[in-house]
DNA sequence: ATATCTTTGCAACTCAGTTGCATAAAAGTC
DNA sequence: GACTTTTATGCAACTGAGTTGCAAAGATAT
């Protein structure tokens, strides 16, 4: 996916530090956190964490907070719910879809956690 | 119900503090914060956290973490979906079984995001 | 009584994320 | 070009939930 492409018609002027943080986004296959990228990007943290807020407001980027604290981000793609493993904190993206419907409220994500596989085979 | 019952054959001593924890959590239809009940308990707020660390150790007491950064606590039930308003944050326990099935996974508890029916016709 | 173990309060700490502020880079105006 | 206004960045200081070290208090055991 071509990241000027992306970004078009939203208004967000594509720097460096945000073409960085959409490019290492857009390789995960899974959510991540400021600390699985920090290494792999320059820019202070006040410049990540108001570049990833801009991205939000502009649906680019989807987040949701973890067991460990730690907030998780993604490119915005059809929704779609995800694990987290309480054994290991894994984060995946699940496809499988779950139907599910409660009156009168809209969802909008599904969060499930348990034991992913590694995890569950060991006690 | 009753604390003493409900403790028994748990290793745990009932103290005053763990009392009034417990009785606090009894009386909540939904899951509460340290913030939620520390008006309403005396006890510094590590003795708080130590305490529902063990009654988690002990099974009496799940959790989860929500969005706004506070963790959540309530007596341990059968399990049960939450649900979590993006808008005002409030938790509800969800009374709908959520039948979701992922294989090779092993499914521990199911946390819904949306909108409440409060906050779902307001725009 | 005295020794041992558990619980508590207080203060200090940790760590993810936020905010104020000054500088730098863009973008708009003439 | 020069000048003004807007937006982005880095740094340091801050915030707030939860944790930890430590000494005092309470409880249990012998
Ligand atoms: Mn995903
Ligand atoms: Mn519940
Ligand atoms: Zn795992
Ligand atoms: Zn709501």
């Amino acid at each position: 996916m071509n990241i000027e492409k992306f970004i078009k018609n939203k208004k967000i002027k594509l720097t460096d530090a945000r073409i960085s943080i959409l490019e290492k986004l857009f390789a995960a296959h899974r959510p991540l956190s400021y600390n699985d990228i920090k290494e792999h990007i320059s820019m202070d943290k006040a410049t990540f964490y108001r570049n990833i807020i801009k991205f939000q407001e502009e649906g680019l980027v989807s987040s949701f907070e973890s067991n460990d604290k730690n907030r998780y981000f993604e490119i915005t793609k059809s929704p779609h719910p995800h694990f987290i493993c309480t054994s290991c904190n894994i984060i995946e993206c699940v496809q499988e879809p779950v139907v599910f419907d409660l009156d009168g409220y809209q969802i909008e994500d599904i969060i499930l956690k348990g034991k992913c596989e590694s995890c569950v085979n060991v006690k």
